[in-house]
Parts: structure tokens; C-alpha cells; sequence
DNA sequence: GGACTAAACGGACCGTAGTCCGATTATTAT
DNA sequence: ATAATAATCGGACTACGGTCCGTTTAGTCC
């Protein structure tokens, strides 16, 4: 008896994993948390992590592309629950609120995310491509902007939106956290005001 | 005869580099700035630089500690020249003219530097340190700081420095105008509204 | 000039990210 | 069940940045 599919096959996405294919994605995954609970994400190499999930060096890049790719990938679970928050979740991080107040919520909220997430957010930011080229990162943009603009915001909201994205790169709040030790909420007040003022206009 | 130093030995600074090093290290500026020539900083690596200069590997590391350390002693010049126009040169980069004024040429100049240098400041810029800890990076920050409370910056002019250091990366800069296809004037356009809008607080 | 010393030299060596291709194996059609 | 096919596998290989250490050499003192 042969499958008949019930939509066009463009439509299935891609012809789905072979099964040893996923099996190994799974141990590879498995063994890249353990590495890193074990000895955090900067000693991760993929020849250890190919090692450690008994397969090929060749699999584990066939799989993820990339170690920026590993990284994402493990980032991805956060990463869409945060997407989720700001733009469903209840304001002042949703839509609901006004969009100053979303922005600031938004500021505060990454900054908590790289406190937690930090360095493999970092490294999942290697080449120049994969720290702005990223849906991710773009979407955050887009968002950013779409609140200036929301904001009435008359300035150029496209690059208003980068300068603000800048502002909460990981690597930047990192070392200010752990490098000059600043205080987290610091970072937060001083984004609040940042904000605020770009917003408020001349 | 012998030489009798007219200073006590800690102040004539470092020893004087022994001849053989000091005709090295010639050799190997002369060599990487060919190489850059051709081919761009990219494709600079330390081995083509030992094989053109004709000197050994350990050499090129010895002389500049690393890539990005080389890189930076390629731009030490021009960028020295950009310091000395900023600290000292006529307004409204230089002291003379009101913060506000200097901080929006600051950031045009260096825009400009950055599409003029920008491939060898990104090359100088590969390790989060040579980021954000060398003396040419806390000097700008420190600078722009300084104009930020020079206008009554009220709120954290640490931190806001900070941030407006981060949109004027040569990284994020080349990533805008090279691949998002924006005009530099735009940049600058933003800069200056960003600043205003900073200083001018709500 | 000759001996001494500290600095500089050079290239073999290491660890890492990423590539390549012949061997292997899951899947499908017969 | 078997054969055909296409995806997957694995590990040797490359390129690169950076380190190490035995050897060479410039500068100094007699």
C-alpha cells in the first residue's frame, strides 16, 4: 500500500529526516547540553562534541552547519519564547501597552536574557553574518522600529532601530557586566533613559 | 668609550630594539601593506606575511602578538592623526565649539574613518579584548562621556557613552552601508539626531 | 679581537573550524 | 526479499592563528 499525500509535496516542507539522521541530531544536541553544563559553551569544540555523541566530526557540521549554528540551535527553545513574549505575550512586554513603555520593557527583558543565556548567545554570534543576518536579530529590529514608529518617531526609525540594537548586543553588555562590573539594573535605568529620550524627540 | 645616560635608565623607556628586530619589523609592515594592497585585509594571513617578508613565523608574532595586534599597528598612524583631531584640532571636532556641535562631528568623522579604514579596523577588532579594552576604544568613550557631561548630562554619561560608542562600530557600520546598501549620509543624518536627541534629555 | 649574554630568530608543532569524498545505510519500488 | 537510489556517515585533510624551544646573532665588556 503507497502513501498518497493529501497536499502537494512543496507544500510537505522538506521530505523529512531520515531516521538515523534524527537519531544523530538528538544525540548530538544531548551531548552539546552536557559539554556545556559541564564545562560552559567556550570549551565546546566540535571535534570533543562529535567525540562525546559517538559520531563523525562531518555529521555534527552537516547537521548544524556551523558551531554559530550549534549555538543557535540550542538557543532556539528561549529564543522563541522571548519572540513569543514580546510579541504576544501580556503588555508591558506585549502589544497593550503604549510603545515606550514596550520598548523599555523590551530593553530590560533582553538584558535579562543575556544575563542568563549570554554566552552562547555570544557564540552563536561568530561571523558578522550570523549576528545580523539572523532572523532573530533582524526580527528584533523590525520590532524596535515598529515601535518608534508607533511612537511617532520622525527620524529615521530603520537606523534609530539599529543604534538601539547596538546598545544591547550581548558581547557589549557582558563586558560591561563582567569586565567593568556594572550592575545589571544599571544597564536597564540607563536604557530606560536612553529610550525615553530618542523617543521624547527634540 | 662609554655611553653615560643623562636620565636615570627607567625613564629613557624600553631598552632600544636591537637592529635585526627593528629591520624586521620594517620589512613586515612594508610586506603586510603589499599583501593588503593586492589582495585586501582578509586575505592577509600570518604565513603569507612571514613567507613575503622572508622571515620566520615565530617573528611576525614576537613583533605584533597577534593578527589584530598587527592590524592596529597598521593603523596606529591614521589613527592617531583622527585622536589628535578630535583632542586638539579647530572646532567643531576639536575643543572650542559647544559639546553638543562636537559630538555631532565626532561621530561624522568617524563614519567617514570607517569607510575609509573600515576593513582594517574590523581586522584590528577580532577578539572581544581588542575590542573594547584598547586604549584608542576607552579614549573615544571616555571622550564622548566627557562632552555628554559637558552638556549637563544628567543621566549615567558612563553608560550612555556606551551606547552611543556602540552605533558608531566599524562593524555595524560596514554591515549598513555594505550589505543594507545605505548612504553614509544617512548615517550620519541619524547620528546627529540620535545625539541631539541624547543631550537635549526629556 | 674574543668571550659573554640577552635578545631575536625560525620553523616544527598544536588546537580548532570547516571541507571532501569514498563507504555505508535507510528507504522505496518492484 | 531484493535491488536501486539517494541521503547520510565518518574521519582524513586543509587552512589558519598561535605557541615553543633549540639555535643564531647583535651588542657589550674586557
Amino acid at each position: 500500500m503507497s502513501f498518497i499525500p493529501l497536499l502537494p509535496g512543496s507544500l510537505s516542507g522538506p521530505p523529512a529526516e531520515r531516521s538515523d539522521a534524527a537519531r544523530n541530531r538528538e544525540r548530538l544536541l544531548g551531548a552539546a547540553r552536557e559539554l556545556i553544563a559541564e564545562c560552559g559553551p567556550d570549551a565546546l569544540t566540535m571535534d570533543r562534541l562529535a567525540e562525546r555523541a559517538g559520531v563523525g566530526k562531518g555529521t555534527v557540521f552537516r547537521r548544524f552547519g556551523s558551531r554559530a549554528g550549534l549555538m543557535m540551535t540550542l538557543l532556539s527553545d528561549s529564543e522563541a519564547a522571548f519572540q513569543a513574549r514580546f510579541m504576544f505575550g501580556p503588555p508591558p512586554l506585549g502589544p497593550g501597552a503604549p510603545g515606550l513603555e514596550r520598548l523599555i520593557a523590551f530593553g530590560a527583558e533582553r538584558i535579562a536574557y543575556v544575563m542568563e543565556h549570554g554566552d552562547l548567545a555570544r557564540a552563536a554570534e561568530a561571523s558578522a553574518r550570523s549576528r545580523y543576518e539572523v532572523p532573530a536579530a533582524k526580527l528584533w529590529q523590525r520590532h524596535i522600529e515598529l515601535l518608534l514608529r508607533e511612537e511617532g518617531m520622525d527620524a529615521d526609525p530603520l537606523l534609530m532601530a539599529m543604534s538601539l540594537t547596538a546598545t544591547l548586543d550581548p558581547d557589549r553588555i557582558l563586558h560591561a557586566v563582567r569586565v567593568h562590573g556594572l550592575a545589571p539594573e544599571r544597564l536597564t535605568d540607563s536604557w530606560r533613559e536612553l529610550v525615553t529620550r530618542v523617543v521624547r524627540g527634540r
